[in-house]
DNA sequence: GGCCCGATTTGATCCATGACAAAGACTCTG
DNA sequence: CAGAGTCTTTGTCATGGATCAAATCGGGCC
């Protein structure tokens, strides 16, 4: 059986405040396993065998149509708990779960989720709390795609970037993992050549600062502005 | 003290399994009130007091922008619990909710749902899957947005629509509350010109049947095969 | 160091759909 | 039954972005 040191899940904040004779509890049940750069730790449609919580590394989320365009729907941090598709009621996976960066997860298998959330109902109330965070996300997506135009989208984008996964720098703040014009578009529902053109005017006017799978906020606020701006209102 | 008859929940899903003692019990704290159509039964921003569900009738869950732009979020049908921030953290709500039709409610304060989900293990569970089912949605809609034009978007909502709430005409299917063409067109991110326009061309062409604040569905499958079928691929 | 491949930039063109405008059509009310 | 207020339809025009096409850039690998 592979033990885990509970002191890797000291800081996932769903585990909080209990205590560490618990947190070795719960991980009697886990297997901590490596995902290498790219590779997927579970697929859009499998079967959903195990639910997981990001130790180390950064993920990426995303939903695959039918005929085959994709659409990244959130990355994923270390210390959140992902691929709960057997807490909600889903028999497989609803997206693809693969790694930007090498990265460590803790695997459970679904069916001591019920199991858990018995013994620690605080467990079931975090869990629900986490799933609302992501409710209202997804909203908030929906509203902005219905309302907002592209160039503040991508603002929106960015600015979640940085709150989620920023690095603080000399100068600004960078997004903490390699990420690719693609991926914003795909987050945003364009194509990477109009971000690719918002990125080069924003860089133009110092916004920004870009590199290949690497971005740069230099002003934040500014950026925030452009985003809040109402939709008829440009330069 | 307002006394609930318990029969009211019977067929809620949410309660479902459980004796008709226990359903009384939860009923000691609840009220019912009646909402007059067109009247919200709480606002965006408001502090989130009560949980609720709805006994009768028909809801409308619309978020605004601060510009004063509205997005439909979701129509609420009988039976369902709606208005739940105080389960996932909210301190206020995030949309508002209004009848589109005179509704019956129960009214929960938020201040029992720990207790009651305290009580019932169960009803976690259950409204940890009824989110679970909003998250799912809210992405489908999201990857719509992403991948999908105007036409296919529209045909979705009206499939979703005529799925939760179809009322089974002689010739098609019909949408049971009133609905107009801007209802659509903000559950679908686009104008209610676009949106009629689309239901003019179906209705030539025999799919829909149009009224004032009324839609019916004649031919559900070939408004499937529209919306399913690719981008690109028109007639 | 030189090659190869994926990422990025940039230009030119096209078109789905938003914006504006105005005229019906249906309901309810007094 | 007239009038008002919604809702809906339809026409015209403008445009934000998608699409298509090609360079160019930058890294990693042999």
């Amino acid at each position: 059986m592979t033990s885990v040191d509970p002191s890797v899940i000291a800081d996932v904040p769903l585990f909080a405040g209990l205590s560490r004779a618990e947190h070795e509890d719960m991980l009697r049940d886990a297997k901590a396993i490596r995902v290498a750069k790219g590779r997927p730790v579970f697929a859009q449609g499998e079967a959903a065998h195990s639910f997981f919580v990001l130790v180390h590394g950064h993920l990426r989320v995303m939903k695959l149509t039918p005929d085959g365009q994709q659409v990244v729907v959130r990355f994923v941090v270390p210390g959140e708990i992902f691929g709960v598709a057997c807490a909600i009621g889903c028999k497989t996976y609803p997206a693809t779960a693969s790694a930007v960066i090498d990265s460590v997860v803790l695997v459970w298998p679904s069916a001591v989720w019920p199991e858990l959330i018995a013994r620690w109902p605080a467990l079931a109330s975090r869990a629900m709390h986490a799933i609302g965070g992501r409710l209202q996300e997804a909203h908030t997506r929906v509203v902005e795609m219905s309302t907002r135009q592209v160039e503040q989208r991508v603002a929106h984008a960015l600015l979640r970037l940085v709150q989620q996964a920023g690095r603080k720098l000399d100068k600004g703040v960078e997004i903490a993992f390699p990420i690719t014009r693609q991926d914003v578009a795909e987050m945003t529902g364009t194509t990477l050549h109009t971000v690719s053109r918002i990125l080069s005017a924003w860089e133009e006017r110092g916004l920004v600062e870009g590199g290949r799978q690497r971005i740069v906020v230099r002003e934040p606020h500014q950026l925030f502005i452009l985003a809040e701006s109402s939709p008829g209102a440009s330069a």
